[in-house]
DNA sequence: GACACGGCCGTTATCGCTAACATGAATGCG
DNA sequence: CGCATTCATGTTAGCGATAACGGCCGTGTC
């Protein structure tokens, strides 16, 4: 049937008669090669072994005797033989490529995820899609969902996408592993690559708190991430750990965008009492919190402290630049490509691996805070 | 000598005996195939023309007929089909490889050129590497130029690094091909894509001065890239065509960053005769003045309309949103990439091919603009 | 002592794609 | 009209690595 093979086979003169076939050996000369690069055939004479036997001890898979591996180990360094990673994951037949599909999100969270999912990609050899569903429907999605699982190994979702169920169902049926970027909560199906936004969340409430700031506005997240519900959550606490009443007065409903921010903000300091700093649930929101604040005649941070969430690029670009918590974005994108290489490799087993990676958040103190003015101070300025 | 291959031949029942190969060569059926992506075999079937040609017209090498193409490229849309980075690069043996160097540009800008780049690469089977070489000095960046040249193929430069000499010279004597994005004037050395910013800001100051604004405040760019210095003439060309006198107290320098512009806006609105508009270098700078003048009581745009430059995110972050030009931003990069290819590919030839691609901009009215208020509207209200 | 079993390592056949060469048709030229 | 050329496409042979499989050999096991 796969006739150039058999056709092969009945030539005479052909691999099939041994005698031969030692002699057409000799005219055997790369025309194509170009790279000077050693190859692992190199490597395999030196050490004289087979080049599966290198590939072995390289990747540290299958059994090899201790003598061979110190043996090819050194044949290794000697040569300084560096594995050809086009070659690998050609042969290893590793799917090696991975979607990343953003809706619309923040610019510089988006940026930050590319540089950490391509720096970890060109070490690997991954090859990263990148696929924009702005503006689509449920329906939408999930079409593109299905379309898309036919030709990827693995797929990265960033917010608010990692919500969706019906696109989680779409991959998870076909068989793509796929990652959450920074979803609230862990999906007991599916990898997750997150900080902990309630301790983040906590950590900087109390750094408020710390500062003698008692009235605190809340903006909160947008109600369909469950980040946005963790964050509150984290600020409750740091408000019940310091004794402080929570008073739902001082929470309004945000949309993680600058507008909502505006919205918010403005109400929360139109209040008979208004709050002495205002922690929003991200970096736009806070933004928008300063900007109302200078309108009203606050200097920010005399009047008024603002904190921000996730230092993005509008965290520096507002001034005074704000206190917020630094997602290590660039590392979550890597390490999203790395933990679905990993399950992507070891696809033989039925075993799907589900890990969720929490990454170290921090804490990153700028001008927008500071202790909240005497009494008074307002109105006498 | 190559005592394991002796052995394999001399050992009975291995492929030395052609009858027993014949017979093992039935149960031959892929047991390799991991991956259900779409080949370029496939795409060749639905095409009904062979591999090569398929290749041929992914890659616009070599000669295809009109009818041929269009059939093949038909194809490859309709079956989705994308190329398989590792066996492409393994195949061609050609680094593939394209850097894309960045110094703390806008967040907003390096996401939208790497999207654009990536879905070129992505098309093409090219392999971005993204380096940064934030705060590097002239000695540092030189360096890393010269390391660089050595494992890629082609770099892609955003500014301001596009315009450093000595960067340039370090991948020229490289032989490395280098695309200078949104370089103010062209080099005549290394290939270009821009858009054309006189123009653009012709175009813009024209719009103000369409809805009657006589006295416009300017913003200048950063001195040091030439993009500023285009900006800035195609606004004087501006008032020039429109009779305007042209005063230079009404101009200020910036930096292009969001702290430069709330200083430059500042000193503009505490004039004895403050302007009517202002018009921004960037987004960012924009956005700056917006916010001075929100600070100051004034209404946007009704006391004051304000246009930015770029279309950023920033344009969209703030409220009102910003008037300001597109720069089809994702397009530049994809355009870079190509045209690295294309010039990658050629290498045979000595012949170096430099390409100056001018982009269309656009303009995107919003929001902050309106006619000037009345004279003393504002103090009325 | 025959047979099963598992550690160690070699052979083979691809992975998906493309450089180089081969082929065949259309065209040019004297 | 025959033969060189060019154009358009197909064929062959790898690129450098690994999965799958099988052979050899030492160890148990009954």
């Amino acid at each position: 049937m796969h006739d150039s093979a058999g056709r092969a086979c009945g030539t005479p003169g052909t691999a099939c008669h041994p005698k031969e076939r030692m002699l057409e050996k000799k005219p055997r000369k790369s025309l194509r090669r170009k790279s000077n690069a050693v190859t692992i055939d190199a490597v395999a004479a030196y050490a004289k072994v087979s080049p599966m036997t290198v590939s072995r001890v390289v990747n540290g898979r299958g059994t090899v005797r201790e003598a061979t591996r110190e043996r090819v180990e050194r044949a290794v360094r000697e040569l300084g033989y560096t594995p050809n990673l086009a070659a690998s994951s050609l042969a290893a037949a590793r799917g090696t490529r991975i979607a990343l599909i953003y809706t619309n999100p923040s610019a510089a969270y988006l940026r930050e995820l590319l540089v950490g999912a391509l720096r970890d990609a060109s070490r690997t050899a991954a090859q990263i899609v990148i696929d924009s569903w702005d503006g689509f429907d449920a329906e939408a999605e999930r079409k593109a969902a299905r379309a898309l699982a036919k030709s990827v190994s693995g797929a990265i979702l960033p917010p608010p996408l990692c919500e969706s169920r019906s696109v989680l169902a779409e991959f998870a049926e076909a068989g793509v592993p796929v990652v959450a970027i920074a979803a609230g909560r862990a999906d007991n199906d599916i990898s997750h690559v997150r900080i902990d936004d309630f301790r983040a969340s906590h950590e900087i409430a109390a750094h408020l708190i710390a500062q003698r700031h008692r009235r605190i506005g809340f903006i909160m997240g947008h109600p369909n991430q469950t980040a946005s519900a963790r964050r509150f959550d984290g600020f409750k606490a740091a408000l019940a750990e310091a004794g402080i009443e929570f008073d739902k007065a001082l929470v309004q409903q945000g949309y993680f965008t600058y507008r909502s921010g505006l919205k918010a903000a403005g109400k929360l300091l139109a209040l008979r009492h208004p709050p002495t700093a205002i922690f929003a649930s991200n970096d736009d929101m806070a933004s928008a919190a300063i900007s109302v604040a200078h309108r009203r005649g606050l200097d920010v941070p005399r009047d008024l402290s603002v904190v921000g969430f996730d230092d993005t690029s509008a965290a520096t670009t507002v001034w005074p630049e704000l206190t917020t918590v630094r997602q290590p974005v660039a590392a979550m994108g890597d390490a999203a490509v790395d933990i679905l290489l990993r399950d992507i490799r070891r696809r033989d087993r039925d075993t799907r691996m589900v890990v969720d990676h929490v990454m170290a958040h921090q804490l990153v103190k700028r001008d927008s805070v500071a202790p909240p003015a005497a009494r008074g101070a307002r109105s006498g300025a």
